[in-house]
Order: structure tokens, then C-alpha cells, then sequence
DNA sequence: TGAATAGTGTCTTTCAGACAATATGCC
DNA sequence: GGCATATTGTCTGAAAGACACTATTCA
């Protein structure tokens, strides 16, 4: 790769990052977006992002971005994409490395007003219509999220360390959209070696406490 | 994402693309390597690769640069990653947006002499030291190639038009590195609707002609 | 007719999926 | 004791994996 290199012999374009978070709130999977303040799409909303610094990474970058849009931090970050047709951004060629994160609810919590940006969880079934091409980076993302359940652990990102099997079940039926058999499910989650047993949950209500669980790795393992 | 825009404000990355493109050769995955003419690294081997033009995609360019640095064209493209780190190239920031390609070995003839690049197919089991972070490359895509060709028809990329189920078989025992038995390997292939037989092979040599075969479609699909 | 590769079937094991009754803690 | 959720096992069908012999062409 890169030959002969001449700093001003090349017209470079513009390189961002865009970062689709995931959540789950009241039963529902949600997305954060940000209302842009110019134009473009000015009063669009737009998934969080921004330009990349010259001396941070990439995942560095989403991660700043994603906290000075939204005030979230301590996410897991997948890379997901980089989306670079020409026209994708009207003013100028911007190549856009996107990004999927997750956060647990009980982890966010969006900054208080006095802030430079308006930041909401929308539920992935009722979207606004979104700026540039962040339709085509959400479908994208869901895909992916929703295909990596299937192998891999990556249902820690939106739990708290400690939840049930019915709180386990709960995420992968709002991420699925269907309901899944609660035997089957259980059978198949204890069956993979991810999660440790660890105490009792009296909290709940009148009725039979479940069993906690906590995942044996916070970070991505495959299981096939 | 991308708020109030100047283009003279931020300083940019310079952004490029690295193509990592397999081929299978006399029973070995090989991929192509470039020398390099400049520095850094000069001399030593690198993958395809080079700047993206204002006006293309980022599929295009990893065509053109596969083609201006090999001769090759016609191959199977798919976006791989995209490296950021702040010191992968020691020069300056260069962002790169990696590709993998296939193509079928009777299709390349990499260009003759005079061409200003030199390019060559290596076995994966003996390559030389890479530039940059090209090995990282490398190892991220055998990874995708060897997963993909569980799950998809991702072998079309690397087969004639036209092949016999033992040419199939061939590609993925090369590929994954094992060998896999034979009855349970054409069960598989033919149960799977991907596959439609055209005619006989009579050219071989003394011995009985096997059956081809070509792909339903010679593009990527799914079969979970 | 012998050399070389093509082509084929059964059994076992594992896993996904359908399906409903009992257990426990709290009020 | 009643309510609400937790927990548990069996059967069936499909697919993966182990395993070896017969078929066909050509020299």
C-alpha cells in the first residue's frame, strides 16, 4: 500500500465515526440518537459521531463522541462497517467508520439540559426518519447484533452484572421479536459453558426469587 | 454525526485501502503480495493496496488498486475492517479500509514484465514479513474466509464456472487445513440448494469422469 | 484387466424444538 | 392458602459424523 507519499499531493477525504447504541428500557430495544443543530438534516435526528482527532484511534474516537453527544460511557464497541460511497454526505466526501455499542440501562443515564446536544433512546420500531445514510447503518447493525446472539455472548453488553435466566430470556426475545420456550432457553444457555450461578434475588415480589447469574467473561467469547 | 463544517478545520487522515486477495494454486491457499518501491518498508512485501480518490467508492478503489498494482480483476470483493490505529503507518495518519478478494486461478495471469510493480502469489504457510500491519490483515481475513465458507457459498469466488464435487471439496480441505470425508461432504453439498449439475467431465486421465457442477448463483448467500 | 478416481448408504450421536406440571417464596 | 414466578424432563425429528465398498472410464 501507499506509494511515493506526499502529504498535500492527495486530496484526502473527511473521516468520521458514527456509533449505533443499543439499550433495553421497559421491554423494548432502543437506539440513542442526537438531534443535529446544523445543516445538513439541521433538527435531523442522527446517530452520535463525529470526526476523528488525529492522534486517537478509532474506537477511541467513537468512544469520545459517544460521550460528549450523550453523556454515555463504559460501553461494550464493536466496529461494524465503514460506509464510504461518494455522495453519502452532501457537502463534502466523508468516509464514516460506524460502530455498534451496547449499554445497560441501569448504566445510562443521559446528561442533564444545559447541554450542547439532544440525546434520546428511541425504540428500534418507531424511528424517526434519520439523517444521511443511518438508516442503512442501523439496519445494519441490528443484523449484527441480532446474528451474534446466536453465537456468541455478547448479551452481557446490555445486562447488569447480575440478572436471571428470565431477565437472560428477556433480552434475547426484545432483541428476536418473538418468544422463545423457557425450557429450551434455559436448557441451551446452562448447556454452553458462559454463565456462573451466584446467590438468590429476594427483591422482586410475592413470589419464588430466582437464582442470579453472572456471565464468567465480560467480553466477546464465540460459542460454536 | 459531522456537526458545523469547515473542510480546512480538522486535519485528516489520509485514508486508504489494502486488498488481501486469495486464490487457490496447485492445492494451496495463496494470497498476493506487492513489493514495495518506497519507504517505509522498502523492499519488502505489502498487500495491494493504495489512496481513495475524491470521486470513488471504497469498493472501487480496492478494485483499481488491485488491478494497477496486479493486472488482476474480475474477483469476489468484501469489505474486511478498517485499521486506525494512530501509528500503523509510521509517516503519518493513514486510516486503511481493508478488503478480501477471490479469484479463480485460472483467471489471473499477472501482468509480464515491464509493469512497474512487482506481484506475487505466496502459499499462506510461507510468507514473508509483512509491512505495516499487513500480517494482522492477513490473519483477520483467513479467519473470515475459513467461517465464511461454513455458512454461505463464499467458495464460488475461487472455483471455474465449472467443477466436480471432488474440485469443491478440494477448496475447503485446502482452505481449512483438514480433510473431510468424502460421503459426508457430497450429502452435505448436494442437501444444501446451491449447487446444479451441467454435464460429464470426459478431459481427466484414465479413470472415471465425475459430474460437474456449478453454482446456482455466483453470488454470496446464506444457507443458515 | 488394472489403475485411478467417482459415487453411494447406514448407523449412531447430538442438538433443536415441541410440550406441561411441580416448586417456592411472599403476602 | 393463594398468587406469581421459578424450575424441571421427555419425546421426536433433523442434522452431523463415523465408516467401506461398488462403479466407471481409460490406458
Amino acid at each position: 500500500m501507499v506509494k511515493g507519499y506526499d502529504v498535500t499531493k492527495y486530496d484526502r477525504p473527511s473521516l468520521a465515526v458514527d456509533v449505533l447504541l443499543f439499550t433495553i428500557d421497559s421491554d423494548h430495544l432502543k437506539i440513542l440518537l442526537v438531534r443535529r443543530k446544523d445543516e445538513p438534516f439541521k433538527d435531523s435526528w442522527s446517530l452520535p459521531g463525529g470526526f476523528v482527532k488525529m492522534n486517537e484511534s478509532l474506537d477511541e474516537a467513537a468512544v469520545r463522541e459517544l460521550e460528549e453527544e450523550s453523556g454515555v460511557k463504559n460501553v461494550y464497541l464493536e466496529q461494524l462497517y465503514t460506509f464510504g460511497s461518494p455522495k453519502r454526505d452532501p457537502r463534502t466526501r466523508v468516509i464514516s467508520v460506524t460502530y455498534m455499542a451496547l449499554v445497560t440501562k441501569s448504566h445510562w443515564s443521559l446528561r442533564a439540559s444545559g447541554d450542547v446536544y439532544q440525546a434520546e433512546f428511541f425504540p428500534i420500531a418507531d424511528l424517526p426518519k434519520l439523517a444521511f445514510d443511518h438508516q442503512d447503518i442501523f439496519l445494519y447493525g441490528l443484523e449484527r447484533l441480532r446474528s451474534k446472539l446466536g453465537y456468541t455472548n455478547i448479551s452481557f453488553g446490555l445486562l447488569p452484572d447480575h440478572f436471571t435466566l428470565t431477565d437472560l430470556q428477556n433480552v434475547y426475545e426484545v432483541i428476536l421479536n418473538k418468544s422463545l420456550d423457557k425450557r429450551n432457553f434455559r436448557k441451551k444457555m446452562l448447556s454452553i459453558d458462559l454463565l456462573l450461578p451466584v446467590g438468590v434475588k429476594s427483591s422482586g415480589g410475592a413470589h419464588r426469587p430466582a437464582e442470579l447469574y453472572r456471565f464468567k467473561k465480560k467480553e466477546i467469547v464465540y460459542t460454536d
